[in-house]
DNA sequence: TTATAGCATAATGGATCCATTGTTTGAAAA
DNA sequence: TTTTCAAACAATGGATCCATTATGCTATAA
């Protein structure tokens, strides 16, 4: 469990501090790297019980975690049901938050437009030299990290503190819906691949460059239309493949 | 405790259940009570120990419904430190919630005009009506139920879960602001009142129109221009004032 | 063979306990 | 009188315990 943190890209969502992990914060990105993984799907249930004995912690802090991804809406326990569920996947959940992505995402890149100082351009440059550099190394997941940092660095040179907490259980969604479409996707290893087919890059460039000269319009435009070529959102449009995949558990 | 949840407005966030409160919610719920009706106010800290005993509890009920207020924004325990505190207010805070909720509201309310049922404008018309009734009778507390039926409809109709979702922390703390600036505002019992000076009603007339002939553009206008015109923002927009207002709490 | 009732199992909500650690008070020193 | 250090106090994080009750299995009956 040592290394728990310097794998996966759940570690990206933990705000940097010196302070040692707390128990419970051991179980909250441990569950959240389990999805991301894949290894957690929807459908599947999760005890606290059988949690605590796995990490081998008290019941304490695994209820504190749960519950915690429960507020954040990562996980669902009915009134009066035992266990904590992974939530079910549906074309209707995935267009919500792909639409709820685009609102916030969208309105975020406007204010970056009109917010952001020298240091904010060079900083999504940066990300975005190592998107391109993962990108043609098919890297998958460093790539994958690079895109993700890149979403949520547009959030926060936007500025608005609370847009970007609303954004960050949104986002997580989001991302736990594509790894898992794209792995069972039919046209999985074809055309489409997790990171939506690598053009992800070129549009991140015209957002960048929207946020560089000013224009929250354009800035705002590009983030949008960057969300719908997102992998999963051509594969909500795929509504007749989709019927295939939405539904339980494979597990 | 008991009729706690017969006062206040909290109870209108509660999901509607026949299932009997647990005791974190009644903490939650009482906690959230004590926000809005003002005998919490920025600055202030809570002990875990302390309401547990006030309240008749085990600490470990109270720790939960800490810890979930907590997720939701609404107080906050910095690292390393005892008790949590009511954050505090400041001008650039209450800025940004109110750019959020413009932009959450502005879009929902677009989505509201383009999903909106039949069923839907009467629901909200109703609200409307009592609305009309309890500002013509100065009854404030039912006004400001009303008030806050009335934007969350909007939201539901939306048909956004996410952003319904995201929303409702922004709207809670926005609503904290807003009760606390009208007390202390300068000018409280003047111009202003909590209620944004009951021109509410009218600009929600406008915003269901625009609902009711599917005109998402003219009620996200709309929507946007209600919130511009509420309490809080103008309080804010009076900065030289506001000096006086923001910082620690009186208690 | 299928459906139902009842029983055994085990997971959860809440209470309590303990070790750790942040806070505060007070005494001593500058 | 003000500052520093230490010791007592108190709040929290985590573990454990207990009563309640959801869940699953079995045996019986249709």
């Amino acid at each position: 469990m040592d290394p728990l943190f310097e794998k996966g890209m759940t570690e990206l969502n933990r705000p940097p501090t010196d302070r040692p992990f707390q128990a419970f914060e051991i179980v909250f990105w441990h569950v959240l790297d389990e999805m991301f993984e894949e290894r957690l799907l929807p459908g599947d249930v999760l005890y606290e019980t059988a949690l605590s004995q796995e990490l081998g912690l008290s019941r304490t802090p695994v209820r504190e975690a749960l519950s915690r991804l429960v507020a954040e809406g990562l996980l669902e326990n009915p009134a009066g049901t035992r266990g904590y569920r992974v939530p079910d996947l549906s074309a209707d959940d995935l267009q919500q938050v792909f639409q709820a992505r685009e609102i916030l995402e969208s309105s975020a890149a406007a204010l970056a437009a009109e917010h952001a100082r020298k240091g904010d351009i060079g900083e999504l440059e940066e990300i975005h030299r190592r998107e391109i550099l993962f990108s043609s190394q098919e890297n998958r997941r460093e790539y994958c990290r690079a895109n993700v940092e890149f979403h949520f660095a547009v959030m926060r040179i936007g500025g608005n503190r609370y847009l970007e907490r609303a954004f960050r259980p949104v986002f997580w969604r989001s991302q736990l819906y594509v790894n898992y479409l794209a792995e069972f996707h039919p046209l999985n290893g074809e055309e489409l691949t997790a990171e939506s087919g690598h053009n992800s890059p070129a549009e991140h460039a015209a957002l960048i460059r929207a946020i560089a000269r000013r224009a929250p319009k354009a800035a705002a435009k590009a983030a949008a239309e960057h969300l719908r070529s997102t992998t999963a959102y051509r594969i909500l449009l795929d509504t007749e493949r989709a019927r295939h995949i939405f539904g339980g558990s494979s597990r």
